[in-house]
DNA sequence: TCACAATGTAAAGTTTCTGTAAAGCCCAGC
DNA sequence: GCTGGGCTTTACAGAAACTTTACATTGTGA
């Protein structure tokens, strides 16, 4: 059963960009763009979870939350454009489960989530992380973050192991060096791109017994061979 | 297809700042010193991005923020003078994509506009790739930039990649070469037309065991054969 | 058939992109 | 503070692709 989660944001660019990394771990996702319509989607569709900005138009997020906690339970993880607010919406007490600053991560976005429907509980563990990926002769274990080559573990550094995985669990797709840095690094990332370059020269030369490789595809990015 | 950036500054200072740093990196500079001006040059000319000073004579970075968000969603990163400023303009959540304080460090302006670029669209352009397309024995898979003709690969290059994409995504339609540059290329190449006639050649070679072939409409363009 | 324009194509010239080593930077742990 | 490890930037050389050029060939209309 797939979790659906409720993005309530007045910018569609905030939506698109969780829409973008919920879907790809998996989840549904519906979006709302005003208080009232959010207050009616969480009451009649029952997500899993809400995340919930605090600065609507109409009824904004606070009140939402306040509305909602009447009639329901539903974790609701809160996002401020300032680090300030928190302290507000945390001295409210008014039941948010968690809270996020703009810009954030939508990488940790999805971490919160993750623990927030895990402490929540349904007692699948697996969705806290994906499943093991094999690949002939290759193993990446995202639970244990551990990769093993012929049975022989390879020692990856976190961006390492991140890259891998990204190109491992979409194999034969080709991942531009943007693409890569959005996915890896977090949309907020404001270094270069050739950073990708450096650290995919890492895991090529850690990874040298690798069966799949990693391939360069001339002018456009990577990705990790199919064949 | 370089980026054109649009600074907004009343101080002349400013601009040739940014101009210079900005077109170091490839991108294309545009700007205006007032309100009226950047707004009806954003609406006009629709820059990938626009760098917005927030004190301007006439109509003020507010404003014209406010006015542009009623119909366009570029990015707009705002220059302010002093930080509390930051405060105001994040509090009235007018949909700017970023901020940065004067007197700014050109390098973080510069990298804050590839932040912004990179998840605007690159990112997303690889989630919309086309489905794979089948003509006769040849296949062509964008997402995997993969072509296969009876099941073996067929290594292409990326221009002859684009090529071929473009004219299978409308096989039998006739592109003339200016079309081609456009779609292939990008409105701002400024080679000579003849520069597809080469791809095409290089195309027909690597793909002699295609069942539609690269057809010339003479004095037109070309097609890829319907039949 | 001839003249002329359009196209095919090989090869040279040019540009862009990538691999990689090394230096710089930052932060956690001591 | 110092130190070490990991991450990022930088610089440069080499590789690969792209564009231009020049000449050959083909198609068109008189």
């Amino acid at each position: 059963m797939t979790d659906n989660i409720l993005v309530v944001d007045d910018e569609q660019r905030i939506i698109d960009l969780a829409r973008m990394y919920l879907e790809q771990d998996g989840f549904r996702v519906t979006s709302a763009t005003n208080g009232n319509a959010a207050k009616n989607m969480i009451l009649r569709d029952k997500p899993s979870l809400v995340v919930l900005d605090l600065m609507l138009p109409g009824m904004d997020g606070l009140e939402v939350c306040r509305r909602v906690r009447e009639e329901s339970d539903v974790p609701i993880i809160m996002l401020t454009a300032r680090s300030e607010d928190i302290d507000k919406i945390v001295g409210l007490e008014l039941g948010a489960d968690d809270y996020l600053t703009k810009p954030f991560n939508p990488r940790e976005l999805l971490a919160r989530i993750r623990a927030i429907l895990r402490r929540a509980d349904r007692g699948n563990a697996q969705d806290q992380a994906p499943p093991p990926i094999t690949i002939a002769n290759l193993l990446i274990d995202p639970q244990r973050r551990r990769v093993e080559i012929d049975g022989r573990p390879v020692d990856l550094r976190m961006k390492e192991f991140d890259l891998l995985q990204a190109l491992a669990q979409n194999k034969g797709v080709v991942f531009s060096r943007d693409k890569l840095l959005n996915v890896v690094w977090g949309y907020d990332f404001a270094g270069q791109t050739r950073t990708v370059d450096v650290h995919v020269a890492h895991l090529r030369h850690k990874l040298n017994g690798m069966a799949p490789t990693i391939e360069t595809v001339w002018g456009v990015g990577y990705r990790l061979d199919d064949r």
